[in-house]
Formats: structure tokens, sequence, C-alpha cells
DNA sequence: CGTAAAATTGATCTGTCTCAACGTGGGTGG
DNA sequence: CCACCCACGTTGAGACAGATCAATTTTACG
């Protein structure tokens, strides 16, 4: 990694290449990079909007609580992952933000998305990176509302799998997956004990492994298949660098 | 209704004015109004990105269909609302859009966006409008993730009254809906036969009544206590003019 | 090593689904 | 103008995926 935003780069360019001018502008965009820690929010849901996060690593998520205590998490953002630079128009976040163990983000003031903004390849690589998350929104209410809890977690597998190694963190069919059985439980809308249950009947299948944080998908094809997983919602470009 | 995007106009004012001359440019731009019957489709998944839809009358919906049959709609579509100019950024639909009983809606070319985008002010009416629109889909993955079928249903009563309400289409706690009990089904994740039933027993509680497509809400504080529903993320105006 | 968080397992309960019928209202062709 | 028809709505009975409650074991880490 040679310069602090390399991972956002990677991710971007699936939508198409970035110049050496866009990959500088985007490095000096970047404030200082910030450390927190698990369970830190980032943003917290009704705070005016602070910055633009772009995660460099770990794994963060989007997350609504329900006066009940329960929690949804409505997306994870993974390294490279760019948070939509137009949120500025909003007055005041409608979710929060918090890391799912520790986390690197680099935070783009508004002064410096509206510089990014004139460059108008990067604005639209920053778009295309918006549009798709809000595609994987829509993936994951067709997931929680209509499939089963085994095609569920099969299909978070499989959408990791696939999103980390769009930037380069996975190979041999396994990729680090800093989650807890609870996090995929708030992710999914299943209970930690029936995430628990489905994770070992996975195993069984010897579709997919997850120990200590690993995730191993000893048959992608059958895994996908599964799960229902078509990964064209990813938008990703289909030669990987 | 003087113009054809009066009700268009109306919903992005919700971010803010528009003056009369990006009101005209946004008349000029939406091409021939095209009216489209029950379940028509407006754009089709895997598509080519045909056009920009700006919805005048009826209601339309985002939807997706798991191999087996089971339909998961995403979104709906209401008067006023403006598809995510961007779109075209993405070389395909990763869902399919149709109408829910008969819609008009207008199409704005991928030129015709282009030339709106360059009023600094109604691109940023624009931008808000899809940021709200994943708001909305974030809001429903929290309602069919942790919300039981009497509160989803109310939520999204809830929910539909003060879209409709934004753009005028609603008044005396009352609105036309034209949904089938089978469309709300889809929407929310539950099954037919338990919308009918919930929709009793929503009935008796005297909190909302839903026959022949006319929704009236009796009493709209304890609905919204009933449904946890919060319209801050509907980033509405306060002060609706 | 101690301690707390995470994972695992068992037993029981329940909201919602499925299947299967029947009622009803609005549109249409004879 | 009436009778048929079809989509939509309604109702009942039984089944089940997954929730909940309650321990117990394992792992991570200071």
């Amino acid at each position: 990694m040679t310069s602090i935003t390399a991972r956002l780069v990677r991710r971007l360019e699936h939508f198409a290449p970035l110049s050496a001018h866009e990959r500088h502008a985007l490095d000096d965009a970047a404030g200082t990079v910030r450390r927190f820690e698990s369970r830190d929010d980032l943003a917290k849901q009704g705070d005016p909007v602070q910055g633009i996060f772009g995660i460099i690593d770990g794994f963060a998520c989007r997350y609504k609580i329900l006066p009940d205590g329960r929690r949804q998490t409505l997306a994870f953002l993974l390294p490279g992952d760019l948070c939509d630079p137009r949120t500025f128009l909003l007055s005041r976040m409608d979710h929060s933000v918090a890391a799912l163990g520790p986390v690197e983000a680099s935070v783009f003031a508004r002064e410096a998305i509206q510089q990014l903004s004139m460059l108008p390849n990067l604005a639209h690589a920053m778009a295309w990176s918006a549009l798709v998350q809000h595609s994987i929104s829509r993936e994951w209410l067709l997931n929680v509302g209509h499939r089963s809890s085994f095609e569920r977690i099969s299909h978070l597998f499989c959408e990791v799998y696939a999103r980390l190694d769009a930037v380069g963190l996975a190979s041999d069919q396994s990729c680090d997956v800093p989650l807890t059985q609870t996090e995929i439980a708030d992710a999914l809308a299943i209970s930690p004990v029936h995430v628990n249950r489905t994770l070992m009947e996975l195993r069984h299948t010897g579709l997919v492994s997850f120990h200590g944080k690993r995730l191993v998908i000893h048959e992608m094809a059958a895994l996908r298949r599964a799960a229902g997983f078509n990964p064209t919602y990813l938008h990703l470009r289909r030669d990987q660098p």
C-alpha cells in the first residue's frame, strides 16, 4: 500500500480507471486517517453530517436501533468502501455508523468533497459507488424478506467474499471476516442462537467453514446456488485486476 | 396542475425552492408523458438503463423475483418521485420497475439529465431525492427485519400517508392508496393471508381503516406510536407548503 | 490464570406460513 | 340489463421455521 487511499482507488476503479492526477487529488483530499476501536460510533443518528468516511481497513456498519433494543444492521462498510459524498445535502444522519472491530477510516471534509467533485471521472466513480451501495441495500431487503436463514447466511458470505475479493483482500476461496455471530445475526435479522445452528449446518454440508474470523468457502459454485447469489447487483468489473 | 412536472417540483422543493428558470428547465427536459397500465414493466432487470422516470400519477414499484416465484417489492414510487438521475452510470438494471395500477410517468433521456445537472440547485435537489430514497430503503430493511406484521403494516401506512401528504395528495387524515393486499404483502414480506388478518386487527383497534383503495387514519398519533414511526428518515421539510 | 465475551447446546413456545375453501364486487359480453 | 366470471378479499385448521429462555463450554486476552 503506497498511499493512504490505495484501497479506495482500487474499489473506485471497478467503475473506471483513475488518472494519476485523480488519484493524487483523492489522496490530498483525504484528511488524516482516523482510527476507531470496536463499537465506536463513527457517526450517530440525529447528528449533523460531519464528514464522509472512506474505509481503509476493518469492517464498519450502518445500523438503527428500535426502542425495545433490537438492532438492525443496514449495511456493512468494507475496506475500500466510500460513503456517499452527497450525504452533506442531508442536515442530519438518519442512522448510525459503528466500527465492528478496529477500523481505519479517512474522513473527507465538505470542501474536500467539493474539490473532488470537480473532476468528472472521479465524481462519476463516487456516484457509481453510492449507486452500488443502494443496490446492495435492495438485495439485503430481498435477503431478509424472502430467504431462509440458511440462504441468508450463504448469501452474506458470497457477498462479503466477492466484495473483499474486489479489493484484493481474498484469495484461495478464503478471507478474514471479523464478525461475531451476533453481528451476523443483527445484519440478517436472525437470532444469534439460530445463526449458530445454521452455521453448523453450513459446516456439515461442507460448503463453508467460518471459525476464528476466517471464512473458507469450500464449494463456491454450490454455495452460490444454495444462496441464490447472483453477483450482478454488485456491479463489479468483470475483468478483475 | 399547470405543468407536467408540477408534482415533481413540489416534491423536489422539500429540499429547496426552485427558481422559475429551474422549473422551466425541468419541464423542457421531461419527454412525453408515458402512460402504463397495471403490471406493465417500466424497466426490466438486466436491461440497459433507458431513461429516468418521474412519477406523475399512480403508484409504481421496484421489485425482484426469486427463482421460486417469490416476489419482493423493494420500494414504492409515488407521485412526485424522481428516480436517481445517476442511474445512467450503471450499465444494466439490477431490478425491475412495474406499474401498480395505471401510471403516468415522464421519462428523462440521458441528455436531458445532463442538461438539468448543470443547474446546481436542481442537481442538488435531485441528489437529495436519491438520498431520501436510499434512506427509505434502509427503513424498509428495519421494518422487514425487526417489526411484527402489525407494526409493519402500520409503518407502511404512516409512510405512504406522509409521502402523499408531502405532494398534496392527502387530506383529512385520508388518502387514496391503490394497492391490493397482495401488493402490500410483497412489500412487507408477509403472506397475503396474514396481511388480511392483520388489516382486520388494525380495523378492530380503530386506528386505521383501508377499504376500496381508501386509507383513513383515525388516530395518527396512536398509529405512529404502534408502528414506531419517526418521519425524520423521509427528510421532508418541516414547514409543509 | 482469571475473567468476560463469544460460541454452543437443549427444551419449549409462537408468529406467521401454507393449504384449502368460500364470499364478494365490479366489469363485460350476451 | 342481467348473468357470469375473475380477481380480490375473507376465514379456518394445521404445520413449521425460527424465537426465546436457560445453561454450559470454549475462546480471547489483559
